[in-house]
DNA sequence: CGGCGACCATACGGTGTTGTATGGATGCAT
DNA sequence: ATGCATCCATACAACACCGTATGGTCGCCG
């Protein structure tokens, strides 16, 4: 009876041999869509089609699985920008949207949740969403620093504009992409104005 | 050899009967401290140095704690103010000041932030952090336009104010509560600012 | 073609979990 | 005091999960 109902072999083509990138990448799937309590072994080894004995050749223990997912994550889907060399305080503020825009609309921001949230009852990942954070604030306060702002501008400026997507990520949201994007610019035009505020 | 080695039975005292909020209560800690994957029936039972025959008399199975648990939280632990009926432009700046220093300060936002995770992968709970959020902004604009600005300048105002907490929160702070509280008024100062700003 | 290593299936033990069934203890009312 | 409702303990079934042991299959290389 219980023997292999949810079974649909056909879905994945008949893939040779699986790697460990492989079992990551459903790893990573799985966090994201329920959470790391739901990243288990013989889950996924249902959702490749293969069984347990796959699973511990590649990886030594469950808890092994989660460690590297923890690096895959912040090894591969944390990445900003780190060409930005040569930019003018013009090319700063359109990439400062740009960026914006990019943590809105993509899904990336999907797996920063869950990664986040992993975080909050795990210290070793909350560090490494710490460094996350830490990397890209530096950024989008290097951006305002081009801009022409001071230390200390950028620094607020910086902080308001980077913790605010946070939160709205964080938050529940109902409002569409589009009500995200809109407000975006309301915000962007005035963090971005240098007129002195106080 | 497994039978009762971590009961210490003489921590609570002898408390002749329990209630059904008394799991509630336990559930809540647990929720905060390890998330809503650790808030199961035998390990409430335990810290409650009872057994499972208790909680299965006083709820019916394990998804009703869960509900009950959501409105528990929603109910008793969201209160923001309901009682600021009477209050002039200069109280809303410094009740909004008072507000936002509360939540940084207090536990309670340990509490939201462990619903918080707990709503990304669930969407009755995504729903109650979602009314929690309308709420809170709608007090916190309300709070806006009695310092006099317009609809619009306190929704943009009242989202930057409240966004920016849950942001701070959500992310992983290494930053001291003293270090949030002085930050928190410097955005305060240059939030309730009158001058236009652009 | 023979053998070896990479990759996976199967089977099993042990634990943790939900849920049920049943009996026991305790207090309160009649 | 007797009976009943409340509250809890115990024992059990069923399942999910981790980890191990062992054998099997496939390809590649000499």
């Amino acid at each position: 009876m219980a023997g292999s109902l949810t079974r649909v072999p056909f879905l994945k083509p008949p893939q040779t041999k699986l790697t460990e990138e492989d079992w990551l990448a459903e790893a990573l799937q799985t966090l994201a869509a329920e959470g790391v309590s739901a990243v288990r072994v013989e889950r996924l080894a249902r959702s490749l089609g293969v069984t347990k004995g796959s699973f511990y050749w590649h990886f030594k223990s469950h808890g092994e699985l989660l460690a590297r997912l923890r690096d895959y994550w912040a090894s591969h889907h944390t990445v900003v920008v780190d060409a930005y060399e040569t930019q003018g305080p013009a090319e700063a503020e359109t990439m400062l949207l740009a960026l914006l825009r990019r943590i809105i609309l993509e899904d990336a921001n999907r797996y920063d949740a869950a990664v986040r949230a992993w975080g909050l009852f795990d210290s070793l990942t909350a560090e490494a969403v710490l460094r996350v954070d830490e990397t890209r604030l530096a950024f989008v306060k290097e951006l305002f620093l081009r801009m022409g702002f001071d230390r200390e501008e950028a620094e607020f400026r910086s902080r308001m504009s980077y913790y605010y997507v946070i939160g709205e990520t964080s938050a529940g949201i109902d409002r569409t992409s589009e009500d995200r994007l809109a407000f975006l610019d309301r915000r962007h035009r005035r963090l971005v104005d240098r007129t002195p505020i106080r």
